[in-house]
DNA sequence: ACATACGGGACGCCCCGTTTAT
DNA sequence: ATAAACGGGGCGTCCCGTATGT
């Protein structure tokens, strides 16, 4: 069970996260984090106020975590086009990962439905982010329609991470580099 | 309530997936639907043996539901690549359309994680399925790599009820027939 | 634990009951209360909202006992002065008794020190009931001076209650009757 | 907050026991008692190595106050049975008070309904010592049977307490001593 | 000596899916 | 068909006693 190492406050958030995303954010209540982090409850509602908090700080770290990968996906290449490839290609390769269980972003925006939820928001904010970051890229690029090609990819990466969910490590989020060249291509000037 | 009309299983049935649908199943409660539907308790239980049982027959007439749109799709259209080009137009579509809130097959998979879950297994199935039904097509068309293709393409789908679900209406899932016709038209022997 | 008998109300208010007398108010707590009368915590809550009602719903019933106690001990007892010495008699009797742990509104006035409480106020009426009774009594037996009577009966009645939750069965309460005998006769006309 | 002065042990009992006796002792925590008495906690458990102990020094502290009460009462007085009834008017004066909410050792008894409870067992030792005060009184003054009068004094004693918790300042501890005065009156020789 | 944090446990109230009685 | 019951779980709060840092 406990983790021994750590401050509190990240144990709780490590331990928490993983369960939100294996299980499921209304599946996993406040006492498995608890009893799975070793940590007294009056200390986890000393950090996190509620559990709604919780969720909210578990998304941020993931939204952390995913800039860093695409941050290593465009390390050291310098043509924004080829950065977008390489995006989607890390995306790609990751999904097909057995550790991949899809985007825990689809899953707030789906397990937490009202548009005012900080769960949701923070979905709609990270899906907004990853999109403007596709978009300044495109349009560095100097392709012809930066934002419908944008667009397309965030289709394809957010169908990478869906297929993932469903299909598990063996899933058509292997073909999309390839969609992602293609489409990437056509807009070459 | 909504006591409109039809058998009282028909009622259950839908004014259950509407709510399912809406807020998800966990946050759906088999007394909401009860009461909802204007049905006792136990003639639900008469119907449906479970909850369970209630979400899988939900998912069947979705499944259906899509089917019957593919099918409306592709009416009247000789060439595959054609109706693979309809299908992709037709689900963007609707996935532009307010009431569309994603696909109901995703949120299964995400709210039921365990690989076991007859919920799970639907989405599975029916994720198969639509991507057979494209891998069909292609192959009909002689396209190149029908098996890539039919992959890109439900990337592009699955994309699109991603992102209705996130940005709602005016989401990226526009852009997703332009796409579909690259990949289609790259594929052309 | 579940005595299986009677309707779940009244085992729910006779378990309560027994573990309120015997370890306090706030020393038991809703989940003892639900595992020893072998009832759903839901229904428990149905019958009573909140553990303040089912609380005031046990010293309204220890009221009906008392209240019945009384009235058994002057059964076919004429003079009211003679019902006097009844009452006393009884409850140094009872007071005497092992299963006496002193009274249980003396136990709410304590442990719910709030004047506004309900569980205070039900003390507070309570006490002002046997007073009332102790006055009424000693107004038909025409004593000199019946609310003096009253006052001094009561704070015998009181000691002992309180007598024998300190000191156990063998307390001073057995010297009871002896000096409301006295108190009543120096009051005769 | 009240950090007026003394030393800390000193501070901290004189607002454990206030607390205690307003709220009751379960009700009051040590965290209450180390704000009020603006004392760390760990200054408090160097002192008072459980709440449990800080509750036995509070009713020693007490026992000490009813003891220094009584011989106030007593003071200047040669008769034992004008003892007693000086003893029996102090006890009445000071349960028509305001400030009086009874006894605390009737409280613990209540509180802490473990026989084998430190707690339990001051109250016990406390009552005893009491009676045995009124029994000494009683058989220098060669009345008839002290040990009867002991008890009757007890009781009427207890019952002022207990009356004043429950009735307030106005309650039928007035009329004690008229009463304690006939109950001594009779067993004069 | 202060202040803050921690682990462990209990508690109050509430909701859910399901079964049984009426 | 109404209504109650049942076991299980969940969230947020509180408390006690100890262990930290300063």
């Amino acid at each position: 069970m406990g983790t021994a190492a750590g401050t509190p406050r990240a144990r709780i958030l490590e331990t928490a996260g993983r369960l939100f995303y294996e299980r499921g954010y209304h599946a996993v209540g406040i006492d498995t984090i608890v009893a799975e982090s070793g940590v007294a409850k009056m200390t986890l509602y000393r950090h996190f106020p509620s559990k709604d908090a919780l969720v909210v700080a578990y998304l941020e770290r993931v939204n952390g975590q995913i800039e860093a990968l695409f941050d290593a996906a465009v390390q050291g290449i310098d043509s924004p086009a080829e950065q977008l490839r390489a995006i989607c290609a890390a995306v790609a390769r990751l999904a097909s990962t057995p550790q991949c269980l899809g985007c825990a972003f689809q899953m707030s925006a789906l397990e937490f439905p009202g548009r005012d939820h900080p769960a949701n928001q923070a979905a709609l904010a990270h899906k907004r982010a990853v999109r403007g970051r596709l978009l300044a890229l495109a349009q560095q690029a100097r392709l012809r329609d930066p934002e419908q090609l944008a667009d397309q990819l965030s289709l394809l990466i957010d169908g990478a991470w869906a297929a993932a969910r469903v299909f598990g490590p063996h899933s058509p989020a292997a073909s999309m580099p390839a969609a992602a060249d293609l489409l990437i291509a056509a807009q070459q000037p």
